[in-house]
DNA sequence: ACCTGAACACCGTTCAAGT
DNA sequence: ACCTGAACACCGTTCAAGT
């Protein structure tokens, strides 16, 4: 059921999941669903469990490797297999954010993650503002608003018009030229991978550097 | 019409905004909003705009304070001023994250902030870079899941059953020790707008860096 | 130009009733 | 123990009709 529910979401958007679909999905006859579960807020849980299970199974082969290496080569490795699971689940991140209740299997990555640290040297106190200061991104996601300074839009384009541009002058200038050092991006897009690696390693410098001064 | 959208936000959640309830508190009989609005998402289209508006006003005031001081000092300010907002508006940042189009309110206020850090002697290839690391940040707020280490959820309150902190070792280690350093955190909270704060600073400090080293 | 009432197509959910 | 049909209370939205 659970299985079948993150189907539906993958395929058609998280918007696509509706108990009487997911009925359908299931070959019950709709309302069935309620006799196994309390209400679409624990479907929803369910599918976090699920994906949590498939980044905890994909990081723990991943731990293995860097094991003499420094504490922020494990930790990107784990962060960016972490995030090519989300990836598979574009829902994911959103319904990460509307759960209330802390998954267990979630939980269970944050105690591997707090490890790693802990045999780092870290404090339970560093730790502690550590997970604060990486948020969503140790779970390998950052929510990306409207792109700034990316996206083709209207007020955005190659073509932005000239009033537009006088009004936002600095953002016309850092697309103009941030478009043309890449020919990908003449569309505007950003590369989102690499941002998240960029700001990722931000933060891993900046813990690594607090690590060694306490 | 806008304003009275933010109200409802404000005191019944934006899940209590339905379009019946903002006609009915404009007075209007339900249905009228669609000759001045072509759908709802252009109702949270506005609504963005006005919070953006009140971020750009405050801001205004900010900016001229640390004239001759460091670049992040007036980021942080800035930043820090505009949460302040973000916070009389709880929904804002689902709102944020749920809209498709840049706001020219909201690129008015990036467009500051791209200045704020050319003025610093960023490229504009850093600063875009640092747009995407900040995230969300930028605008005042984080995405805070499920709080790691701090909800007093079943599984982590004070109490935590035995069997469970043995599966959680590192996750129940270190809220002992959180718990205790922090009178006000004995159930579990944490204290977000530090925790806001200190990720805030790591990634000022980190761009600074990469400033200084350009 | 502006508003309205009735209706449509959808939700999640309840509940009494079936096997 | 498990499933179902009919119904309820809500959505956002359409549309023909009013002033």
């Amino acid at each position: 059921m659970l299985r079948a529910a993150v189907d539906i979401a993958d395929k058609g958007g998280i918007e696509s999941l509706t108990m009487r679909r997911l009925a359908e999905v299931l070959g019950a006859e709709a309302m069935s669903l309620y006799y196994h579960v309390a209400n679409k807020d624990e479907v929803l849980d369910g599918m976090v469990d699920v994906v949590a299970q498939e980044i905890n199974e994909v990081v723990a082969g991943i731990d293995a490797a860097p094991a003499g290496g420094e504490w922020t080569k494990a930790m990107r490795a784990r962060i960016l297999a972490a995030r090519e699971v989300l990836l598979r689940h574009p829902w994911a991140p959103w319904v990460f954010e509307t759960r209330t209740t802390a998954s267990p299997v979630v939980l269970r990555y944050y105690d591997a993650v707090v490890g790693l640290m802990r045999d780092a040297g870290f404090s339970y106190d560093l730790a502690h503002h550590a997970l604060h200061a990486l948020g969503s991104r140790v779970l390998g996601f950052t929510q990306e608003l409207f792109d700034p300074g990316g996206e083709p839009s209207d007020a955005e384009a190659a073509d932005m018009p000239e009033d537009i541009a006088d009004q936002l002058p600095h953002l016309a200038g850092m697309l103009a030229e941030v478009g043309h050092d890449d020919p990908d991006s003449t569309l505007g897009f950003c590369d989102y991978q690499s941002e998240f690696e960029f700001g990722l390693d931000v933060i891993l410098d900046g813990l690594d550097r607090l690590r060694e001064g306490a």
